[in-house]
This record gives C-alpha cells, sequence and structure tokens, in this order.
DNA sequence: AATCGTCATTTTGTATACAATCTGGCACAT
DNA sequence: ATGTGCCAGATTGTATACAAAATGACGATT
C-alpha cells in the first residue's frame, strides 16, 4: 500500500522515473478527481495513447492501483474504476477512526515543536478558510492537517495505510458534500483535538482524533445513502 | 493492499486465474517461505523460466508486490526482497496492536456463535500443540486464530489490512524465533482474550488482543535486535 | 415470437524484440 | 600506486506482435 512516491530531495533530483510508476500517479489523481468515475470501465489503449504510454507500463500501473483497491481486474474482461460501496466506505471509515486514534496519541509523543507550530499555522488558515465560507481550501487544509499528524507520529507504516485510507474516502467525499451544520461540528471538533494537541495530551488527542473520524463517518454515510 | 486472492466457491470452480495473479501468489508464499531471502535479488528472466512464465507477468507480479511492500523496485537495477528493518517491524506491529484492538471489539459484537464455537475448538488445538510441543504447529494455528478473529469483525478493509501487516511480520518471525519462557506468556495470553471473547467483552477482549500484540512485538524485536 | 447456438469483432493476456541504463573491469594518465 | 574515463556485458524498461477469451449480433430452431 505504499502511497507515498516522494522521494526527500538529497542531492540532486535525477528525476528518475520509470513510465508506469509515473502511470500510476497520473491515474491515481485521475481516479481521485474524478476524471475517470467509479463504475466506469478503463479501456486500455483509449488510455494509452491518452497517457502517451504503451500497454505495458499502463497495464504495470492498473495492477498496482488494484492492488491498492482503487480499481478491478476482471480477467479477460477489463479493469473497472473500483464503485464506491458504501460499506465498503463504512468499514474503511472503522479502521481509520483507529488509525487517527493511534497517531493522535503517537503525535503527542513524538511530535517536534517545530511541527506542532506548524500544525498551527496550519489550524488558524483553516479557521480563516472556514470564516471565509471557503469549502475547497477548507477540505485542503483539512487533508493537510490531518496528513501532518500522521506524520508526527513517526510511523511511515501507519502513515502509507491512512493515505491510502484517506484516498478511498476522498472519492467518496467528492460526490457527498457535507452540509453547512455539519462543517460547523467539523471545525468544533478541529478545536478540540488542537486544544489537546497543544497540551500534548495523548490519550485525550486520540481520543478526539477518532471520534472526529466517528462523526465524519456518520455525514458522509448519511450523504452517500441519502443522496442515493 | 488486497491479499485475499481466494474467491468463495459459488458454484463451478472455473478456476479462472491469470499468470501474472498465480505469479503474485507463488512469489509471495516464496518470499514469506524464505525461499527468497530479504535483501536478495530478484533476476527476472532467471525466475521466468523458473516459474515457466514469460517476463511481461513477472513484472506485473513484482509491481503488486511492491506496492504490498514486499519487494523493492530500483529503477533500471532491478527488484530486491525487501530487507527485514527491525524498525520497520516495530512500526508494524505499532499499527498492528490498533488494528487487533479494533478486531477484538468488533469480533466479540459481530462473530456468530459457530465462529466463536470454531474459535473454542482452534484455541484448544493451540494448547494441545503447545503441551505436545508442537511449535510449528502451534504458531499455524496461532496465525489461523488470529485470522479467523479478525474474520469475525466483519470488515474486510480491516482484514486485508491485517493479513498484510502479518505477512511482513511473519517474515521476521520465521528468523527470530520466541524462547520457551515468551512461548508459555504467549498461551497464557491467548487464554486471556479467549476467556474475553467467551464472555463477549468487547472491550477486554480488544484490549487483551492489542496486549497481546505489543508483547509479540517486545519479543520478536528483542530477539531480532539480540539476534543479530 | 422467443430462445439457443454460432460467428465476427473487439479487448485482453502473453510472448518476444528492441532500446536505454547500469555494472564491473581495464587501460591510461597523474 | 591510485584515481579517472571509457567500454563491453548484462539487465531492465518499453514497445509491438501474436494468441486467447469475451461481447454482441445474427440467424436457425422450437
Amino acid at each position: 500500500m505504499d502511497t507515498q512516491n516522494t522521494v526527500k530531495a538529497g542531492a540532486g533530483p535525477i528525476r528518475r522515473e520509470t513510465l508506469h510508476h509515473a502511470a500510476v500517479a497520473e491515474l491515481r489523481a485521475m481516479i481521485l478527481a474524478g476524471a475517470l468515475r467509479p463504475g466506469s470501465r478503463v479501456p486500455e489503449v483509449k488510455l494509452c495513447d491518452q497517457l502517451g504510454i504503451s500497454r505495458t507500463p499502463l497495464r504495470e500501473a492498473l495492477r498496482v492501483l488494484a492492488a491498492d483497491g482503487l480499481v478491478e481486474l476482471r480477467p479477460h474482461r477489463g479493469a473497472v474504476v473500483t464503485p464506491i460501496d458504501p460499506q465498503e466506505i463504512a468499514d474503511v471509515f472503522e479502521v481509520l477512526e483507529a488509525l487517527e486514534m493511534l497517531a493522535g496519541r503517537l503525535a503527542c509523543q513524538r511530535g517536534t515543536a517545530e511541527e506542532f507550530a506548524d500544525l498551527d499555522r496550519l489550524h488558524a488558515q483553516l479557521v480563516a478558510q472556514f470564516a471565509a465560507g471557503d469549502r475547497p481550501g477548507y477540505f485542503t487544509t483539512n487533508r493537510r492537517i490531518h496528513a501532518r499528524i500522521v506524520a508526527m507520529a513517526r510511523n511511515p507504516s501507519l502513515e502509507a495505510t491512512q493515505s491510502g485510507f484517506a484516498s478511498k474516502i476522498l472519492r467518496a467525499r467528492s460526490l457527498a458534500n457535507d452540509d453547512a451544520e455539519r462543517w460547523r461540528s467539523s471545525l468544533a471538533e478541529h478545536e478540540g483535538f488542537m486544544a489537546a494537541l497543544r497540551r500534548r495530551d495523548a490519550e485525550a488527542a486520540g481520543n478526539l482524533l477518532g471520534a472526529h473520524s466517528r462523526l465524519t463517518a456518520n455525514a458522509v454515510l448519511l450523504a452517500l445513502n441519502g443522496g442515493a
């Protein structure tokens, strides 16, 4: 489930990327952005000249995405973008809740002062975006905050897993937008776990992050089931 | 991180397996069994005629395993079986602890009576194997018990994630054998969470399973660092 | 009229051929 | 003697060609 493809720029950014690697990134972005809609077929040749590559690297990319669960491969019947199954989203949220709890606890114990300061800066930005009614900005910052907290846990396995799950959920959220009430609650929850993080209260931070995840799940699933 | 490749036999076992699919299973088994040792290179052509397939399906299989983290692909430099990094194992255990806690809680809430009975049967087998001093049998049954508990949680995402993590740990355990003392403790911990499971005590079962995971981690990491 | 069987088309699965890159050793200069 | 530059061999990355399977339509049969 390795999702992190960015290498820490040591000295020279030699840009040694293979085609299938780039294809994975491209296709993942297309799927997450909704350019390839859930349930839609993924014809190989069409995508090949669209991406300007041959079938071999594209197919290798599809296998990787299939391992990630973003596409499904039916033998001899082609690949389809994995449909969004509300039950699966619920399952993912259930696991994510546990992961966020863990991340919150560990972040308190292992985060550096600079990271906490950075987090505060991001949170301030989040508050500003809420005040400005900037929904897309809010969501982006929101994602970055959670990613940052997970990074502070100093656990690459946790980070990779959380990232993969967040991706799956992102697809669902793109079609199920929260209402204003949920938005307000979300910000309040952020205020809550930020307070716990600031005082390095590992237990509280973990619990609040878990609760935030669960409440988000409720809202998303409600929109998903209600909207359909 | 989909690890489950077995389809529930509906009516006809049509055995529609593609080569790369079979190659993934084969290679994964070889890696977990230690036939391909950690850190060793994975020459494509050699494995090709060893498995009797061409390079294309083998390469596709390697990408999938790379996504799972079992092999690492260096561009133009070939693939290597991911070396066992004690820090990574520690990280994986850290996440696994949270997953096992979740699984234990959910299993209590969602497992059927037959499943609990089955679990009891497996546990009895485990006790017998301990008494008989059958280490390999004990480990196999141990794995099956944990897999069964996770299955009882009725959460495919959790199941797949736990399975992937368990695989990584399995590789480490194959070279770091527990001592007799740890073996005894392990059985005692099993008795503990089994008791909690029998009375459907979700909180206790989760906590005990988590603790079991943490104690196992300590032992494995000790053997890993001490043995090296 | 409806259903089943058959076939052409299309798409996928696999194999092989070609191009690009890396590895290791050797000659040469310092 | 040591380090540098270059070259041959080997290995991987990509593209294309061929084989196998599924889809959909058409016609035959009941």
